[in-house]
DNA sequence: GGAAAAGTTGCGGGACACGAAAGTTCGAGT
DNA sequence: ACTCGAACTTTCGTGTCCCGCAACTTTTCC
């Protein structure tokens, strides 16, 4: 199914939550939620560059050596929650119903991972996502992540369209537009004072970006060359 | 006209080529383009993990930590030319025509970037690109590339329909596919066999936007509310 | 139950990023 | 044209990081 060449975004063997069998597997799973958890709380508290390899490792109660084997850099531990919500975002498509329009189902499949529809804006996550996106050297690494959880989701798209990314760039396309209007919508979210709720934020970014593409898309069949 | 808040991809306060006036500007993008072509020539020649910082440094005659004023990371340098491609595209668009369609100029935008249509595939191009984009420890550095680049697109865009970053999405979104559509163009004709010009592939990829588009976009006016 | 596979840890080294201070080069004002 | 201030480079030193290696522990599977 998976394309199985070399590929953007393509690399990512570790463990996912979902199908966690055995105790070995439950282990790992827990032990990055642990890191990844403990790295960006820590780096909220203290500030980035004043929290070492040596102390998220500590807090999770493994040995530093250890928590390079989950992760190449302390940055990547920091966005790794990030990083798990972006990938589910594939897998929340491909549980919608498959009789309801491609676009009902990824605006759903986005609104998912951020909680119900009037959720007030929590404080802690808040602080997370500015410090994330506002700090230089974790921009990089958030950038990554998106780049890949876009690679992810149009693989979904593919499989829900009934196309391959083989031999069809739409879905890949879709998945970058998608990914980038809700990097919009968390934006303006984030930048939004008083704090308003996101998802209605999100809603208005689809509506923007169907809006504008009506209005931009050429003529039926211009061949434009 | 710029933002001027906290946004993700907005840092990168260095020199770009055009108005270079001084000798002193001049000469730091002239070291800075020789670190970023020293950087991916050695790469390709001897692999990534037999290039040094020192070496990158010493073929383009300054000292390791000259270098480090420049590039944050051995990976970033490697990247410094396609990012500058990158970032041309917007400078693209805001050349092209007010009058000409918005579809029109990101898609000529985009192919400046490529040489004429028919240009036949450069065989240490393609080396360089597949490096990048193959090499897991470059496809991170890549995708911040592209993503730093979409924010850059994005203000071009929103410049040319005479809206703002800050009250508008559309041109974040539109970046976004843009940059996929460019994407899915790139590795189709990086796994082509034999190679194939690039130019048409893009061409290619923006019909199949266009046409996926009016395929799933919501009927007018839907409050998927 | 016991072998094999997988994971963790301490050790150690090479590489890297960056601060500080001294030396060098450029550009502007007179 | 001369000189001074600012910008850039360099040398040196330091702390952190990333990873290979080999020994030890835990889980899995037969």
């Amino acid at each position: 199914m998976t394309g199985s060449v070399e590929q953007l975004g393509r690399q990512e063997p570790f463990p996912r939550p979902e199908e966690a069998s055995g105790l070995r597997e439950r282990k790992k799973v827990a032990t990055r939620q642990a890191l990844g958890e403990a790295a960006i709380r820590l780096a909220v508290e203290r500030g980035l560059d004043k929290v070492l390899v040596e102390d998220i490792a500590d807090a999770a109660g493994v040995s530093a050596r250890t928590f390079n084997n989950y992760f190449a850099s302390k940055y990547e531990a920091i966005c790794a929650l990030q990083q798990a919500r972006a990938l589910r975002i594939g897998d929340e498509l491909r549980a919608r119903p498959p009789c309801e329009p491609l676009w009902e189902s990824v605006t759903q499949a986005v609104l998912t991972q951020f909680g119900p529809a009037d959720r007030a804006p929590d404080k802690d996550w808040i602080a997370r996502i500015r410090l994330v996106i506002t700090t230089p050297a974790l921009v990089g690494e958030y950038l990554k992540v998106q780049g890949m959880a876009q690679y992810h989701l149009a693989e979904a798209i593919a499989e829900r369209v009934g196309t391959s990314l083989e031999t069809d760039m739409f879905p890949r396309i879709m998945a970058g537009a998608v990914l980038a209007a809700m990097q919009a919508a968390m934006e303006r979210w984030l930048h939004s004072d008083p704090p308003v709720p996101l998802a209605p934020l999100i809603r208005e970014s689809f509506r923007q970006f169907a809006a504008g593409m009506r209005e931009v898309l050429p003529a039926e069949a211009a061949d434009s060359g």
